[in-house]
RNA sequence: CGGGGCGUGGCUCAGCCCGGUAGAGCGCCUGCUUCGGGAGCAGGAGGCCGAAGGUUCAAAUCCUUUCGCCCCGACCA
């Protein structure tokens, strides 16, 4: 391609609200242009990119037999009516009718498409397991994209479903899979910065699941990782080491003063005990089996509520803070609540720790008021006692007792074990080799293509620009060309060179506008690609032109007639 | 959805508090000079100041409403 008719700008400056790195260089190397709030048009450049990684996608799933398939973006409202995520599923899902009035969406993820055609494809054990995959566009309507390509509403994802007539099959697939990503990531250049961790199946549901992170302060997510056995979670279904408690026999419950003491710090400090000896509310309502609920939840003052852990336990489709009016509408206080005589209907959830522990300050569900040695069981009957802790650095790993560490990571891959909840909803089964009908096991896997583009530029930039790992860059090679007003040729053996390069399977591209040298070298710089080969009069005059490998110092004049030679064996390192 | 910020030429921004009819740099076009790391000079194109309404002789500027965008939080693959 030439630079003087390609369809891109490149900017010195990034637009003001461009605050990631990888937005900045997209928007100054004129990758990528908006067009609302999440959602980008790719320019050439970066179109060219996108392709690069969806082409290491495709050969990666091919490796382990997945084929390729499109499926549609706008679907009908039944199929998500019966895989019941139409009512799970929030405002994140935008919604249309077509001109009969028929409720139809965008496409945010595509299971109930791929159950729907496993009904119609698969009937047989022995066709089994199978998995396919697409690359294709997606819709979230988040409420809020942020960070340039991280997170966006309109993107588009690679990805793939398994079928498998048992647990087996699945594990065969899933475990195809994990090793077929760590391979793309490796390909793409992130290879040393992404952590595998175990993570919420959140809204696909399943038995389990991991998380492909990539490292990065700017990340949305927290890792937790274990120094001592290797353990790494998401913080989202992180779990830590339970110290073991000697169960004191429970004392009298005594109700003390406590004015203006509505913190477990102030708490702590006014009747000089330590937070751990604390027990806290924490109001929500949640949306369970269609219902809303006030759930009370109850944690030992140290430790943090993990929102995750809780919507699981129990069983949640939608969750948010309560009010003040609605804590005192079920008789506790903002500030000073305790699970001790609050309304029947309320959904009391404990953590483990207030379950086996004794003699807790709690609040007395009056203003000024605390009461001393509440026990769970004793004072109040939870519902539910479980793991709600937001596991945080420097707790004890719950596998080896190491002392746990955190990490921030942005999520560009993930793999579920779906189960059959997919196929169940749309009747999709085969019939075993006893002629038993048995439902489809199903698993999923998806690489966000547009999210992963802006990692790799996270960890593949300096100063001045992209430096592209060879295997995703826009062009292999970035042909500078210096000519003057008086040109000796410069631009002719600019474009032979260009001609010899493509003929021997290399990408180039070619700076022929009538810049100045400056220009040039910072818009090549800017850009990235790995190899700039400049061709002025000053080697020419030699026979020679300029070699630099972008992410090296070092230039080398290299003989016009070893260029291609010498372009493919550096390309080729 | 809560909190905060911002909408002035393609990009970065000034002007707004204290109303008087729009500016700078970069980019773009033309010419001359320059020519291997974002050149100089001269000339030029381009903006109904996000939109609507109001106040006023007069609104980019003051008031109201609205739309859009960004950041933090909530939420979420």
């Amino acid at each position: 391609m030439r630079l003087s008719t390609l369809f891109t700008q490149t900017y010195r400056e990034a637009p003001a609200e461009a605050e990631l790195i990888s937005h900045q260089l997209a928007m100054r190397a004129g990758l990528i242009r908006p067009l609302a709030a999440g959602i980008f048009s790719y320019l050439p450049l970066g179109f060219r990119v996108k392709q690069k990684i969806e082409q290491i996608l495709r050969e990666e799933m091919l490796a382990i037999d997945c084929a390729e398939i499109v499926m549609p973006v706008v679907h009908p409202s039944d199929i998500w009516e019966a895989s019941g995520r139409w009512s799970d599923v929030g405002a994140e899902m935008l919604r249309l009718k077509d001109r009969a009035g028929r409720d139809m969406c965008l496409a945010m993820t595509h299971e109930e498409v791929m159950a729907d055609l496993a009904r119609h494809f698969i009937h047989s054990y022995r066709q089994l397991p199978t998995s396919v995959f697409q690359i294709q566009t997606k819709f979230r309507d988040e409420p809020r994209s942020r960070g340039g390509l991280i997170r966006v509403r309109e993107f588009t994802m690679k990805d793939a479903y398994s079928f498998s007539a048992d647990q087996d099959g699945l594990d065969k697939i899933y475990g195809d899979m994990f090793k077929a990503y760590l391979m793309v990531f490796n390909r793409a250049g992130l290879g040393d910065d992404i952590r595998v961790v175990e993570s919420d199946t959140g809204m696909m549901g399943g038995s389990g699941a991991h998380e492909f992170m990539f490292l990065n302060d700017a990340g949305e997510d927290t890792l937790i990782e274990c120094g001592g056995c290797g353990y790494k979670a998401n913080r989202q279904v992180a779990t830590h080491q339970r110290e073991k408690v000697e169960a004191d026999a429970p004392e009298a419950i005594e109700e003390v003063a406590t004015p203006d003491t509505t913190t477990i710090e102030d708490v702590c400090r006014l009747l000089d005990v330590s937070a751990d000896r604390t027990a806290k509310a924490i109001f929500h309502i949640a949306r369970i089996e269609d219902e809303d609920r006030f759930v009370f939840s109850v944690l030992r003052g140290d430790h943090e509520l993990n929102e995750t852990k809780l919507t699981n336990a129990i069983k949640a489709t939608e969750m948010r803070p309560s009010t003040e009016e609605e804590i005192r509408a079920i008789g506790s206080e903002p500030g000073y609540g305790s699970a001790v005589g609050v309304k029947a209907d309320v959904l009391i959830v404990v953590d483990t720790a207030i379950a086996e522990g004794t003699n807790f300050v709690a609040g007395a569900n009056k203003d000024g008021f605390h009461l001393k040695n509440v026990n769970s069981g004793r004072d109040f009957t939870p519902d539910l006692a479980t793991d709600l802790v937001a596991v945080d650095a420097g707790m004890p790993c719950s596998h080896c007792g190491t002392s746990l560490t955190t990490t921030r990571g942005i999520e560009v891959g993930n793999i579920f074990k779906l189960g059959s909840k997919y196929t169940d909803a749309v009747g999709a089964s085969v019939l075993d080799e006893n002629g038993k009908a048995v439902p489809l096991v199903m698993g999923s896997y998806g690489i966000g293509v547009d999210r992963l583009l802006a990692c790799i530029i996270e960890s593949n930039h300096d100063e001045n620009g992209i430096v592209w790992p060879v295997a995703v860059a826009p062009f292999s090679v970035h042909i500078v060309v210096l000519a003057g007003k008086q040109p000796k040729g410069e631009l002719e053996a600019a474009e032979k060179l260009k001609c010899e390069l493509e003929a021997s399977g290399v990408d180039v591209l070619i700076d022929d506008r009538e810049e100045r040298a400056g220009v040039k070298f910072n818009d090549a710089d800017l850009i990235g690609c790995p190899v700039r080969i400049t061709v002025g009069s000053r080697g020419l005059e030699n026979g020679t032109v300029e070699v630099k490998r972008r992410a090296a110092e070092e230039k080398e004049d290299v003989a016009v007639d070893d260029v291609v030679k010498h372009v493919g064996s550096t390309l080729g390192n």
